[in-house]
DNA sequence: CTATTTTCGTGAAACGTTTCACAACTTGTA
DNA sequence: TACAAGTTGTGAAACGTTTCACGAAAATAG
């Protein structure tokens, strides 16, 4: 690990590359070549060998890079070799649908704490997990020893509700509300803004903007 | 609009401009400045006045930019000053709770028709919607002139579902399957992929990541 | 009317990311 | 052992994006 600053689409293609390598482990391949770990993800063999430089030297030259070894690598070096206490806060639409999703488990995400300030909802099961007020927040966040929270409230509510989480300790933030928020500097903070991508499509049908068609040389 | 090819971070920065503009207009603003406008989504006034210019001169030196002409003008360079018809496949966890997003109707996207192959879903009501067969599939993506369709079915159908879609004219796919899916050059593809955006949190929190915290000079 | 202030629009510079190209090393073959 | 084929790791080049810096234009004050 030789320097410091990684790109955000360094971070992103390592998700690539571990969801590759998983399929690799399932067709049982003991090695793979950046040229074909490329091909799996729409990437190029350059990009795939400099990402990973940026981490170690895992590959052996002539052979490829062993794919169960460079799977636990990136794990380890994406953080999901562990499992994340996760809480989520706002059990509308979205929020019942995220708590459905069994791969965040698989992945490590485990979502343990449910809030809500509906007093319909407070108190309800959703797949095992009680529903809890927002008044227990703070107690609940660290007995629970949470690390992420997922917000999926309103977004007139949301800043209210992450300054609350911020003052509660809580460092990494994933966010559906479609609005700008503040946080300090040491708070990491993801918005998923799904609008967005439906402008981008929609950009792109009045524009034909052309696509990017040049097909990598085999 | 004088350059062709505009990159994806100026159209994502699109979207921003036009969420702060719709918020000044509540404000009675009649003009902002790039400054102003800057500062609302945390970027910096030089983007602001490079992107806009990308597509033409929209303000007055000394005063800057008015904002009810300028959103306008956004909202037809990203296509969303009409109506889109979508169709969404699989009203499973995520797709009943996009269904369910009265914003994205607001947005000028129009989700009209449902589709699943699931017996017991066909023929449900969702928001007034009936869920449809597949076998119904291009007749009715035909006859309601849907424009854009959002796949939100289990990552092992979605690219045979995709090659469907794709075969019935559809240009503008939105893709919540955490899958690599194959389309022709023609065809727009966005795939949201919210494990993704967990490990980037994820990897922020291990590696203790610095955030660029420099804060533009007032 | 002139000076001062404000802010845009934009070429050029700075910076960041991707691609290229090749030396270095491994494997396999004879 | 010698050689051919395959593939990594990485500086350097190419390319793309962001930031800077300033002329031009409009507004405002005196
Ligand atoms: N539904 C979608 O498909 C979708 C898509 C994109 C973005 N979003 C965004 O996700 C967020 C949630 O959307 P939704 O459709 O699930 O809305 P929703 O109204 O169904 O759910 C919001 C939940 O948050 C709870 N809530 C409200 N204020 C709260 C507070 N102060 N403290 C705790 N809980 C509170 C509500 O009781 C409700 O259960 C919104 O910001 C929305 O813009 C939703
Ligand atoms: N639920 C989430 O929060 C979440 C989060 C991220 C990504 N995703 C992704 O979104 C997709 C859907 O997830 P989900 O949780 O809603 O799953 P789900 O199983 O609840 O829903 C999938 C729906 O698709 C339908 N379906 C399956 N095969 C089909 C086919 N061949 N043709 C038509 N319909 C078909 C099913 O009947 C079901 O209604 C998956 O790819 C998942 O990985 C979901």
């Amino acid at each position: 690990m030789r320097d410091r600053r990684i790109s955000e689409s360094t971070i992103h293609r390592l998700s690539h590359y571990y969801r590759a390598l998983t399929a690799l482990e399932r067709e049982h391949f003991d090695t793979v070549s950046s040229k074909e770990l490329a091909n799996r993800e729409e990437l190029t063999p350059a990009q795939v060998r400099k990402d990973l430089s940026f981490f170690g030297s895992f590959g052996t030259r002539g052979l490829g890079y062993p794919v169960k070894e460079l799977k636990e690598r990136i794990a380890r070096i994406l953080g999901i070799d562990r499992f994340w206490n996760v809480a989520l806060i706002g059990v509308g639409n979205i929020g019942s649908a995220l708590v459905s999703y069994k791969e965040f488990a698989r992945q490590g995400f485990n979502i343990k704490l449910l809030f809500d300030n509906d007093q319909r909802k407070i108190g309800s099961n959703h797949k095992g997990i009680t529903v809890l007020g927002m008044d227990d927040l703070e107690r609940q966040l660290n007995e629970n020893k949470i690390e992420l929270v997922i917000l999926a409230v309103p977004a007139s509510s949301a800043q209210v509700i992450v300054d609350h989480v911020v003052n509660c300790g809580i460092k990494a933030i994933l966010n559906f509300a479609p609005i700008k928020l503040a946080v300090p500097d040491d708070v990491f903070l993801r918005t998923e803004n799904m609008s967005m991508e439906l402008e981008y499509l929609s950009f792109s049908l009045v524009n034909n903007l052309p696509r990017k068609s040049d097909r990598k040389k085999t």
